[in-house]
Parts: C-alpha cells; sequence; structure tokens
DNA sequence: ATGTATTTATTACACTTGTAAGAACAGGAG
DNA sequence: CTCCTGTTCTTACAAGTGTAATAAATACAT
C-alpha cells in the first residue's frame, strides 16, 4: 500500500463496510448500506467498482458472485484523513484543534470527561 | 450567512487570506498566496472569482482595484467543518477521535502536554 | 486622443464525484 | 438447448475542482 488511493466520501462508506465484514459479496455490501443510505443498488455497485479500480479493494469469484477485501488498511487511510484535516485546518497543531473543539461546545460533558480521563492515564503510562 | 456555501480546498487557502486581510486588493491576495503555493496568479483570480459567485466572499471597488471582504466567519466555517469530520470519521465521538491522535503517535510531547494543561484548566472553571 | 499596461471577465478543459440506467453475460429452470 | 433472471460491465451525465489561457475593459502616460 505504497500511496493510499484517493477514497471519495461516498466510497468510503462502502470501505467501511468492507473493513467489516470482508470478504462480502455485491449483495451483503448492498444490503448493508441500502440500510444506512439511500442509495440506489446500482449506485452501489459503481461505488465497489471504482474502489477496484483504484486499487483499494479487491475482489474473487466466489461461485457466481464477487467477494471484495480492502486492500488498503483503515488504520493507514484514517491515519492520512487525520494529517490531512490536522494540516489543513490547525497548521498540524492538536491542542489547537482540541481547543477549537471544546469551545465551539457540541461536546457533550460525558465526552469530555472521558477525554480527560484519557489524556491522564496517558500521562501515568508516561513515566 | 444562512446556509455556508461549499468551499472547496483551494479555495479555503484563499479564505484564510480574506479571514486574516481583509479587506484585501487582488494583488494582495495573491501576493500572499504566491509565496506559500505554486499557483499561478490567473488561478487565484479564479479561485477568488468562485468565492464572489458562491457567495462566501464579496468585493468592492476601491480607486482602480478590488478589495474582497469574506461573507462567511471563519468560525462558523470551521465549525461546520470539524463536525463533519468528526462525524464522518468518529461517529461525532472527539474522545474516540483524540484516541486515534495520540496513537498514531505524530503528536508531539510538547503538544500533548499542553492538551493536558488544557483540559485540566478546564476542569476547574468548571465548578 | 491613443497606445500601453494593468486589472477584470470569459472561456477552457480534464478529472473526480454522485448518481444511476442500460447492455451483456452466465447459470439454473424447464 | 433455450429462456429467464440475477449479476457484472459499460456508458451517461451534470456539478464541482484544479488549473489556467485568452479576451475585454479600464486607466495612465504621452
Amino acid at each position: 500500500m505504497d500511496h493510499l488511493p484517493q477514497i471519495s466520501e461516498a466510497e468510503y462508506e462502502v470501505m467501511k463496510v468492507l473493513w467489516t465484514y470482508a470478504p462480502v459479496s455485491t449483495n451483503e455490501v448492498t444490503e448493508k448500506l441500502t440500510k444506512t443510505t439511500d442509495w440506489n443498488p446500482k449506485t452501489i455497485h459503481t461505488l465497489l467498482k471504482r474502489l477496484v479500480v483504484k486499487g483499494a479493494a479487491t475482489y474473487r469469484k466466489e461461485g457466481r458472485v464477487f467477494v471484495y477485501t480492502p486492500l488498503v488498511e483503515e488504520k493507514e487511510y484514517l491515519k492520512k484523513e487525520n494529517d490531512h484535516f490536522l494540516n489543513r485546518f490547525y497548521n498540524g497543531k492538536i491542542s489547537t484543534m482540541v481547543t477549537n473543539y471544546i469551545n465551539s461546545d457540541h461536546i457533550s460533558k460525558e465526552d469530555l470527561a472521558e477525554l480527560r480521563a484519557l489524556l491522564l492515564k496517558g500521562q501515568e503510562e508516561e513515566r
């Protein structure tokens, strides 16, 4: 996975299904996604195809149908998106980002508490 | 600013200049951006124009040149992007996001410390 | 007034993305 | 062996984006 292909927003939704259920048939993918989106099955087929063309996924013939498997790792892809976002909007400074999230509220009390716990735990592990 | 216009990545770079220097002339914008990007001035002009068409910025004739002013607020736009990102990749859970950032390392020690300080400070203010 | 230089406006063009429809093909029913 | 049906493949098409080039307009110098 040398240089990750670029995956569009809609395609990413498909990838999430592949990451979760692979190897997974066209129909299964379609089934999962028609539950969470209002996409036409044809649309989902197109997206699957594009992912294969881009090298983000692959498939093999299993009996009479295709089953798909992701080729890019979720972790890797996520990292790329994270970095990109952080650089684009916050010059790579995570503290700036978090400050911004907190100040723009809409971050729940519980979530904030969780976040604190997380950071304090990390702190202990450090020494 | 009822519903924010959609601003592309390149356009966003232009907006940053507007947010920082407005009201700012075409030439000033061009000057700033040719320093930080390798865009042709013509490209920058196109982007400025599109921002105006989209309603993200406006201009007035100042003597013989145009000076531009943003119409969407940085804060507001940023919030939108933040929300979108958080939902797309982390189901809206900020703690999940931060965990992920931390685990994928490439977050500096200082930055992490800053983040902790920030959160602890916030904690005191709460009571 | 007229040419020249500067600034703005119009047009271009390929690639990506969202969103499918229609064509082709293959396997099972009869 | 042939037809139907489900599955995959090909084609479509408009909007948005990156990236400009060319044309038009305007202002200043002479």
